[in-house]
RNA sequence: GUGAUCGUAGCUCAGCUGGUUAGAGCGCCUGAUUGUGGUUCAGGAGGUCGUCGGUUCGAACCCGAUCUUUCACCCCA
């Protein structure tokens, strides 16, 4: 009879009680700090109109998008000749005849749709943090599923540059907290890449720049060379630019750096853009975040093209590991709903990533959480009614309290209570004199006393220090 | 989407160039021992060798397809 093979669909995973709870940690302690710095939680559905999706990612993310095929006769509205074109490798119009939905990309999409269709009644700026998962119709392999968490922050409707400097902040903030001392927010600024491209006589070619720059960490610096070269930039100008790229990029150097290199290529520096930088050195140091968290590095593009200001990306300290979160202004995300003028910060926290980091440096400590306070059990049937009561009297008074439903030996009941990590267990017993003694013990270090059931509660609260390892 | 790669008990893996009843460690279950679990000892269950098809007298082992894993590219968290 059981002819189905339990299996899992590529690219998608369960998550055992263990990583449930590790990830609720993470995720509890995101939200509060989401929450101290003003942001209010959205959600939004799963699903999402084509529409919506339809172009925001550029070609080839689109067919990385899950469509959701259209219910009833869906087959009714297509042509003979929608067929051969299918066939023939028209696969993508034949789509987009069948399906009309799709699980959502990323969470800043649908916060766009949200903001657009509400703009009405929202009051500007509007801040939210949105902690749900989306799916990709990836090639999977290991730390990159189909179904994964994004935790974004987005404050949109105000182009005040405390914005970009309270994000550092946060991320700043987060990450030490989770024990990633050593994070470094890098900071660029797409007009400022733009700038470069331009003082390279690359004003044409910014996009492929910038698709080039993006990978320089991960594929050394030949082919950028060979890149520029190809441009047919002078090779004077190249070690001007390589200079400005690898020089460590003190804040209150920067603006200088910047203008020698803007001379050698003989471009003007626009000054708005050191005038920005200057003001966002500012608020970042007000807000009180030390200069070992974040830099200043030109490297930096991002692939996403909808910023147009200043970007960030989270290193974690943990050489050999990519970036552990990502975001950056953007002026027109609304733009594509017909809302024009709304300016904002978003930032993601890459959650699956922060999560294998931290089981894989063993940041969590090695104690899982236990499954409850208190083992109750009982060996004889005519305890049952008291040890229930009294499990009852003690969830009351807010302690997590398991009954042992199992076969009532001994052995399996400290063998339960030690695979759960539950640290006290109280057996429940017919005494000499037919009443119920409870005889409770503490796992870690086997201490044992004898009580009334009615005493047990009284006893736990005294004792607090069983609790603590 | 392109090109590789992996797949043997719950887990980690053995299994010599295809040859008769496919093994180990850990885990699990039972019993004994132990102050009521953690130790030790004895025993036990569990695999149509990912799936389907082919070659062969014979396939875990060779070939094909497919699914899954991992890796590079594309892209990205």
């Amino acid at each position: 009879m059981a002819n189905i093979k339990a299996q899992l669909a590529r690219g998608v995973r369960d998550f055992n009680p263990e990583f449930v709870n590790r990830r609720k940690w993470l995720f509890s302690l995101l939200e509060e700090a989401f929450r101290k710095y003003g942001f209010l939680p959205l959600e939004t559905p799963a699903i999402e109109l084509n529409q919506t999706l339809q172009g925001a990612y550029g070609e080839e993310s689109d067919r990385l998008i899950f469509r959701i095929l259209n219910s009833g006769q869906y087959l009714e509205s297509i042509t003979d000749s929608d067929w051969v074109a299918a066939k023939n490798g028209q696969i993508n119009r034949f789509t987009r005849l069948v399906t009309e939905k799709a699980l959502r990309y990323d969470l800043t999409v649908p916060f766009a749709r949200y903001v657009s269709m509400n703009r009405g009644s929202l009051i500007f700026p509007f801040k939210r943090f949105q902690m749900q998962p989306v799916w990709r119709a990836d090639r999977p392999q290991r730390g990159r599923y189909r179904e994964f968490y994004q935790c974004d922050a987005d404050l949109i409707g105000s182009d005040c540059l405390s914005s970009e400097a309270q994000m550092v902040a946060l991320y700043v903030e987060v990450l030490v907290q989770l024990g990633f001392k050593g994070a470094c927010v890098r900071i660029s600024h797409r007009k400022l890449l733009h700038f470069m491209a331009e003082a390279l006589g690359l004003s044409a070619g910014a996009r492929s720049f910038m698709v080039q720059l993006d990978k320089l960490d991960k594929t050394g610096k030949e082919p950028m060379s060979a890149y520029l070269d190809e441009q047919g930039v002078s090779h004077e100008l190249q070690a001007a630019w390589w200079a400005l790229l690898e020089s460590n990029l003190h804040p209150s150097e920067l603006a200088e750096q910047l203008h020698d290199f803007a001379r050698q290529a003989h471009v003007a520096l626009p000054t708005s853009i050191v005038k920005e930088l200057e003001t966002l050195i500012q608020y970042i140091t007000a807000l009180g975040v030390p200069t070992t968290n974040y830099r200043f590095d030109l490297s930096l593009a991002r692939g996403l093209d909808y910023y147009t200001g200043f970007i960030f990306e989270v290193d974690s300290g943990i050489t050999g590991m990519g970036s552990i979160g990502g975001g950056g202004r953007y002026e027109n995300l609304t733009a594509a709903f017909g809302v024009e003028g709304l300016s904002g910060v978003g930032i993601s926290f890459g959650v699956e990533r922060i999560l294998d980091l931290m089981i894989e440096k063993d940041m969590f400590g090695d104690a899982p959480t236990p499954a409850a306070y208190i083992l109750l059990a009982t060996t004889s049937s005519g305890c049952m009614e008291q040890m229930l009561t009294c499990a009852q009297n003690l969830r009351t008074h807010g302690i997590h309290t398991d009954i042992f439903a199992g076969d009532p030996k001994p052995k399996k009941i400290f063998h339960y209570a030690e695979t759960r990590n539950i640290p006290v267990v109280a057996i429940f017993k017919e005494g000499p004199s037919g009443d119920t003694l409870v005889h409770l013990k503490r796992r870690t270090d086997s201490e044992q006393i004898s009580v009334q059931p009615l005493e047990v509660l009284a006893w736990l609260q005294a004792d607090k220090t069983w609790n603590s390892r």
